[in-house]
DNA sequence: GCACCCAGGATTGTTCAACAATCATAATTG
DNA sequence: CAATTATGATTGTTGAACAATCCTGGGTGC
């Protein structure tokens, strides 16, 4: 008996290389994702296509717009201050309500997004850097012990990181945060929920600030 | 130019038939919807079925399991906690961020869930009574003010709204919250942030008991 | 009798082709 | 030049077809 009881579905697969190009930056935001087009370029039939473009609309990678199409999800400087909203509520409350001592594997998992940042750095792979320190938080979150919860922070997360493919610069932009994730992860560590909230709180703050700096208008 | 713009979608009313038989039990959890009975009974195509099938999905109202079809959701006694997990961190941070004064038009809207909870359960239309509830707990995150956690957060309720349906007598059940609803909105009125908490927390940790003790398991 | 294997039907997964409805653009007319 | 109408493009919906998979029941050998 093989290890993959179900080859993964046709739209699935779809599905994955149209968010893949999405995040990747070769759909750009506000750009028309056309049926026939895609039909041809994906090799999949219109109706299997359609079912991937609303698995994209639900994870708020995209839009759907009746009779007018389905464009690429753009990021507006409202949905970031929403997006952050969202973080605060959720990383926030998941850092006061954890346990003093953390169940290891959680802590395992939070430390290796870390290094797994760090090493990214090191190599200068910045959108790789985005991507394990989004995936950080995404932990922080899991320690309210939800998978629902998780489900949907996980694509608000997806949707911040949308945000960063506009920004040309990730270098200097993704560098700062890392030491400051890892000194989160550390306070949590040792029990220290309060100083956690305040790191966290600080860093949700600034980073906003950072990110609203960078769109153009307001 | 008349106020609808667009005739509604074909896909989305064959949803709404389905979720509403299913929120009135017509449609029992676990029992699965056979795409060809569906098809005759509602009158459009099977994408278009299926597509509908996809929508109450993502609601949580159905799963759907690859090969074996599209079943009525099937609520657990795990589930209802990991809601209530939901309810605490969301309400909860909710009612301790609000204003001391809020908006007037949502504490208006706050108040019409009361008093329409209060009507359906003068004429005992139980179920509605239900609705109006969750609808004004739906009201509350909404102070958080972001419309994505508001869609998030709704389809949680549907899935409470849905564990309701099992339960044969829901007089009993739902008389006694709509008070203790009441009282809330009221202490949130006079801008009691804190007691408007601690009688929340209170209000969601009985209603989880009350539910859980309905399970049959454990 | 019992465990195993195997064929058959039933259901879902995917694709294709066609037509209707709607929108955006361009050509036409006054 | 403005307003209106035609035109083409794109999406919405349907129906049918075939492949893949699951479930059920019956046979086979021990």
């Amino acid at each position: 008996m093989p290890a993959l009881p179900h080859p993964p579905a046709v739209t699935d697969r779809a599905a994955d290389r149209l968010r893949a190009a999405i995040m990747a930056g070769e759909l750009k935001p506000g750009e028309q994702l056309v049926e026939a087009d895609l039909v041809e370029r994906l090799g999949v039939s219109r109706n299997t296509l359609r079912e991937a473009f609303r698995q994209l609309c639900r994870e708020g990678l995209a839009e759907h717009h009746r009779h007018c199409g389905v464009t690429v999800r753009a990021v507006t400087a409202d949905d970031v201050r929403e997006i952050f909203t969202i973080r605060r509520t959720l990383e926030l409350q998941a850092v006061a309500a954890a346990p003093a001592i953390l169940p290891p594997p959680r802590l395992a998992a939070m430390r290796d997004c870390v290094t797994a940042a760090q090493d990214a750095a090191a190599a200068r792979a910045w959108r790789t850097v985005g991507t394990h320190s989004l995936r950080l938080h995404g932990e922080i979150v899991r320690l309210i012990g939800s998978p629902l919860l998780d489900g949907f922070f996980a694509s608000v997360l997806a949707q911040l990181r949308l945000s960063f493919a506009v920004n040309p610069d990730e270098a200097a932009f993704q560098a700062p945060w890392i030491a400051r994730d890892a000194a989160i992860v550390e306070r949590l560590a040792v029990g220290d929920a309060g100083g956690a909230a305040d790191a966290l709180r600080l860093y949700l703050d600034e980073s906003e600030q950072g990110l609203l700096a960078r769109f153009p208008s307001r």
